[in-house]
DNA sequence: TGAAATGTTGGGGCG
DNA sequence: ACGCCCCAACATTTC
């Protein structure tokens, strides 16, 4: 009895649970990857995530022929119609598929179990994008957990996640493949040059995320703790998209972080490790979009449904260009577009200037970030947002109002990153850099700086901005 | 996983 | 020696 393997956001052979259940049973395996993004709507993927899909789907096509398979690929208007086509065109009685938490994406997979089921084949879905699944973890009281630290320490207590499942090591084909699109009639390269940056930037695919995790591990899990915080350095793990798209399991992560601490000698706060906690938020974010299934679009705590946001195009503009006149925003948001990522430390200051200096609402900048995120991903971007607005749960108090320029000085103080994504002030002394405004006239002239010319003046006034923020605040409380 | 305003303390200069 | 002031450094409160 032939399977059908449904790839989602689990693009990845080793540790996936319901690729081993449809392995095991010796009998032919179809793996289908199908794109049908009106499904998601009105969270498709963005332009930066397509990029990635795309690629990613190509590698995972290779690590399949690898072991005696490949990937039929479907563009599609109706997941449920394509699986029961492609299971009729090779007789397969059976599909399986890892489980997804977003809520559009459980309605409809619930509907196609209940529909495939009814059409005579048999289902399962598994556990293969979490530690832990949401419905798993309970408060005392018996609801979910809305503070972070109780949450994890929780999770910290339980069990560990059972080890990963190793690749398969072969696949038996099926008598008759069923018809694939080529990869390009997804359309999922962008028209204009925009790859290039991505490209430069990354290796999507499995076998680069693990190449990824082990340099990490190697090279900076150890100081992650004090070297995260700092975007010109290259401290953070840059697992984000990798994980997104299944590339690699936290289960993965999570034991390849127990086996490189345990051969480090620190038997005893392994799991306190500031990395396996930024593993936990993650999780987090997953409890809550599936507890809060309404928080992509609305603030969890309903008071800030009557905030009074700003509309403002321009304000807008700048902020998505990169040219606020803050250097530290101004560098993130450059580094966005260009490289489809950005550093955590910069994703809050970038965020808190878009929400509390300009007054716009948080779901503009969830929008922007869900189109140009290579990482982009439902409930990591939600609860970024909304914990920087101070509307989510466990969310920074609304008046914790972020100064760019001190922000800038503390951790990028050598200047390295902005000068990196900024090149036209890269003349300015560190002193001035992430204040350029307040330069003396000489010093502006020294680094070639004109303001207003070839950099531009501050937007808004931070002071007068935050002093607007809190009176705004003022309505909500 | 802030920042600014405000309060407190203590050292040193000085009459 | 003492009181007074200034102010930096640190702590606390407030937004």
């Amino acid at each position: 009895m032939s399977t059908l393997i449904w790839f989602r956001h689990d693009l990845r052979l080793a540790d996936n649970p319901a690729l081993a259940a449809a392995a095991a049973t010796a009998e032919p395996v179809i793996p289908v990857y199908i794109f049908a993004p009106r499904e998601e709507s009105p969270w498709s993927p963005g332009g930066a995530s397509r990029w990635w899909l795309h690629e990613s789907l190509s590698r995972l096509d290779g690590n399949l022929r690898a072991v005696g398979s490949s990937l039929c690929i479907r563009a599609s208007e109706d997941s449920l119609t394509t699986l029961v086509e492609l299971a009729r065109e090779c007789g397969a009685r059976r599909v399986v598929w890892n489980r997804r938490y977003e809520p559009a994406v459980i309605a409809r997979d619930q509907k196609i179990k209940t529909a495939l089921r009814e059409a005579g084949l048999e289902t399962a879905s598994y556990s293969g994008a979490l530690l832990h699944e949401p419905w798993t973890i309970r408060t005392q009281s018996g609801g979910p957990f809305q503070v972070f630290s109780a949450y994890w320490r929780h999770c910290k207590e339980l069990d560990d996640p059972a080890p990963p499942e190793p690749p398969p090591t072969t696949l038996r084909a099926p008598a008759a493949w069923p018809k694939s699109h080529p990869l390009d009639r997804l359309e999922l390269l962008p028209k204009r040059a925009w790859p290039a940056g991505l490209e430069a930037a990354w290796t999507p695919g499995s076998d680069a995320a693990h190449v990824q995790l082990e340099r990490f591990l190697e090279q900076s899990f150890d100081d992650y703790g004090s070297r995260r915080d700092r975007p010109g350095l290259r401290g953070t793990s840059r697992m984000s998209p990798h994980l997104h798209f299944g590339e690699i399991g936290p289960r993965e992560i999570w034991h390849a972080a127990r086996r490189y601490a345990l051969a480090h000698g620190r038997h005893s706060s392994w799991k306190d490790s500031q990395f396996l906690t930024e593993i936990g938020w993650r999780e987090f974010a997953h409890h809550l979009v599936f507890h809060f299934p309404k928080t992509p679009e609305e603030p969890l705590r309903a008071k800030y449904a009557r905030f009074p946001w700003r509309s403002d195009a321009a304000g807008l503009r700048a902020w998505q260009r990169g040219a606020t006149g803050y250097p530290i925003v101004d560098a993130g948001m450059r580094e966005l577009w260009r490289t489809g990522w950005m550093h955590n430390r910069v994703r809050m200051i970038a965020g808190s200037f878009l929400v509390k200096d300009l007054l716009l609402p948080w779901t503009e900048g969830a929008r922007w970030f869900w189109d140009t995120l290579v990482d982009a991903d439902l409930a990591s971007n939600t609860l970024g947002w909304q914990w920087v607005a101070g509307c989510g749960a466990d969310a920074a108090p609304f008046f914790r109002i972020f100064n760019p320029t001190t922000q800038g000085t503390k951790f990028d103080a050598a200047g390295d990153y902005v000068r990196r994504w900024v090149p036209e002030i890269a003349g300015l002394p560190n002193e001035w850099l992430h204040r350029p405004w307040e330069a003396p006239a000489p010093v502006l002239e020294a680094a070639g700086v004109t303001l207003g010319r070839t950099y531009p003046f501050p937007v808004i006034d931070h002071a007068v901005a935050r002093q607007a923020a809190l009176a705004a605040f003022a309505a909500v409380k």
